[in-house]
DNA sequence: AAACTTTCTTGTGGCTATTCTGCGG
DNA sequence: TCCGCAGAATAGCCACAAGAAAGTT
């Protein structure tokens, strides 16, 4: 490890001007809603996505804490961080020491209460007498919940780690059981002393904006759609592969809180609109490497679920990239590099169709043919 | 600057023609 | 090694509403 967490809060220029809530310009901007491209601070967040239940179904994820403009979709322990793509990418590329802890960040939609933004931002284990109390003394105490947000990763013998396993920096504990994190959805990043605040701030106004009934039963509404956590392990091993069967999400409710991920059906419907994700595919530096993508074979693996059968993609794309890179043409380090990057790659790639505008796909089903063509409908 | 209108572009699914692949003679 | 066949995979076509962009008031 080059870059310790300490290291990294030096690197990190906080920058409030840069994330001021673009709705009141006033607080700092904590979360992302990519439906309305603006950066939000809890209240106004509140605010705005409890105004309908239209509203309340935009994905909002954790604001980048490198580039503060763009969501986070990992969270980096060891730099105690939140990252969207491009940054994670950027920094983790040159990092000499790619093992950096990290883990998909989830994002939600719905109408949060302030014990479910507790959980979303990792604090669901600091309760709301604690936030006061916290709140009368200043907020000092922040440091004290800090072990809430300590998670060692587990060690777990998955595809990725057998790709990387030649440099002998894992040490594989084969069936090992992994630790459970304390809070497994510690991700606050480098904001936590603000999100805290804010979540404090919320607290008091909390009978005024409460839009939905769910402190009867806090986090009940979401805790039921996290993995069971028995189910862990054997997500771990897996490494999260974009194969892995989806988690079974409940139908949509508006008020209720969405996890979403990059690796179920929700996410691509409700987290990142697949025009942006296409946008970011398009502009991300992740993707373009001849001689990592120009598989020709490859190149419609994506285009629908018969291409998935064909292949174990997850098996396919492990061998076909280390051997499209023939392992003697590439020192250790790009060797690394180039596992690295295709795993990044794998991260964000899906196998089943995206449908952008369901509208359209509802009007095409229905439309009439010739023999399968669109055919002209004479009024 | 905001509201409104017009023009241009995009995305959608079923079918068919074409291309690819594997196998046996 | 070549050829023919069968089956699988892929590309392209179609119309038009929705969305985006540009222009106007």
């Amino acid at each position: 490890m080059t870059s310790s967490p300490k290291h990294a809060q030096e690197d990190q220029t906080i920058s409030p001007q840069k994330r001021l809530c673009d709705y009141c310009s006033n607080a700092t901007a904590l979360l992302y809603c990519r439906a309305d491209s603006a950066k939000l601070c809890f209240l106004c967040d509140r605010v705005i996505h409890s105004g309908n239940q239209l509203f309340s179904k935009h994905a909002r994820s954790p604001l980048c804490d490198a580039c503060d403009s763009s969501p986070a979709s990992v969270f980096c322990s060891t730099e105690s961080s939140v990252l969207c793509q491009n940054c994670d990418w950027e920094r983790h590329r040159l990092s000499l020491s790619p093992v950096h802890n990290r883990r998909p960040l989830e994002g939600f939609t719905g109408c949060p209460s302030v014990s479910e933004l507790q959980a979303i931002v990792g604090f669901e284990e600091v309760g709301h007498k604690t936030l006061f109390l916290s709140n009368e003394s200043g907020g000092d105490e922040i440091d004290g919940f800090s072990d809430l947000f300590v998670w060692d990763p587990p060690f777990v013998v998955g595809l990725d780690d057998l790709i990387g396993s030649t440099d002998s920096a894992h040490d594989f504990e084969a069936m090992r059981v992994p630790p459970l994190p304390k809070n497994r959805n510690a991700a606050c990043g480098q904001y936590k002393e603000e999100i805290l605040n804010q979540l404090r701030h919320l607290m008091k106004l909390e009978p005024n904006l409460n839009c939905e009934n769910v402190d009867a039963e806090p986090l009940a509404s979401f805790q039921s759609l996290m993995p069971q956590q028995n189910e862990q392990p054997e997500r771990m091993s897996i490494g999260f592969a974009d194969n892995a069967e989806p988690i079974a999400f409940p139908a949509f409710e508006a008020n209720a809180i969405q996890w979403c991920t990059d690796r179920d059906e929700a996410a691509n419907q409700l987290c990142l609109p697949n025009s942006l994700k296409r946008k970011y595919l398009e502009e991300n530096p992740v993707v373009p490497d001849k001689r990592l993508d120009t598989g020709g074979s490859v190149s419609h693996a994506n285009d629908g679920i018969e291409a998935q059968s064909r292949y174990d993609p997850t098996k396919y794309e492990a061998s076909s990239a280390l051997q499209r890179v023939a392992p003697h043409d590439l020192n250790s380090q790009e060797r690394d590099f180039a596992i690295s990057r295709y795993k990044e790659k794998r991260k964000t790639r899906r196998y089943d169709k995206q449908i952008r505008y369901e509208s359209r796909k509802v009007r095409a089903e229905s439309r009439t043919r010739i023999k399968g063509r669109f055919a002209k409908i004479h009024h």
